[in-house]
DNA sequence: GCTATAATGCAAATCATTCGCATTTAGTAT
DNA sequence: ATACTAAATGCGAATGATTTGCATTATAGC
């Protein structure tokens, strides 16, 4: 894969960002990038394993650089994404499925983030 | 939520199938049934509680009755889908996040089933 | 610098899902 | 049973995210 400066620039939006952007905020960041480039872009990113692709409903999917592996908790009233760890290599052995091969883990929480619980109550 | 003829035979095939259906596998099965009006009462199904709607990717979502919580694990080589299920109480507990309240825990694996794991090895 | 190949821009095409609106139906009250 | 009202349906058109075809341009190696 070529290093361009279109992918550097993409790859940079994404390094200073806390939360996953979908293609169209990363598009709002460089208006100057077709956006199907960075469509096409991301999904380069995603096949070499550099950034994540993140599927959490119905709307654009989230793409997030891949630092360490980590899962997601997501706020049903403000959509907020938390992102935590767990012991990935624990939970593996205990979800050993007759037959599966795990080669990835993935859970995602859904509820009531800090700044919503008080107001749900 | 009006008990129409169309709402029985959507369920009725998701009860007699063994794997979660798309709204076209379901329209396929029930071609008297205009595609939009499935959309519509699978999306009332899910706001009920009646059935549960999969995002497993960027393609179809999927919906399958909601008999009791489970997750699921998915083949990269088939896309063949394992139902299973684990202790969610004592994996909310041991997730517990500071300020956030759990209300759902989904976990997905992928990777490869009985059937592609001999080949790939 | 020259070349072969990959990357980009642009517009058009896809595809799942949703909407608007006229028509029909279920459930309820007469 | 009849009438009435709100919900459900069919149909086609609209949406919105993502992809694709193709001509043009930039990258990496020689
Ligand atoms: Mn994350
Ligand atoms: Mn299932
Ligand atoms: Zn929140
Ligand atoms: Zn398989």
């Amino acid at each position: 894969m070529r290093i361009t400066k279109h992918r550097q620039e993409i790859l940079d939006v994404l390094d200073h960002s806390e939360e996953a952007l979908s293609a169209s905020a990363i598009h709002a960041s460089l208006p100057h990038i077709n956006l199907a480039t960075i469509y096409r872009n991301l999904e380069s990113f995603v096949e070499a394993g550099t950034i994540t692709k993140l599927n959490l409903g119905g709307e654009e999917a989230q793409y997030e650089i891949q630092d360490e592996p980590h899962h997601h908790a997501i706020c049903n009233e403000c959509n907020k994404v938390i992102h935590f760890t767990v012991d990935d290599e624990k939970l593996v052995k205990e979800f050993a499925l007759p037959g599966f091969l795990i080669t990835n883990l993935e859970v995602t929480l859904r509820g009531t983030c800090a700044t919503h619980k008080t107001k749900t109550k």
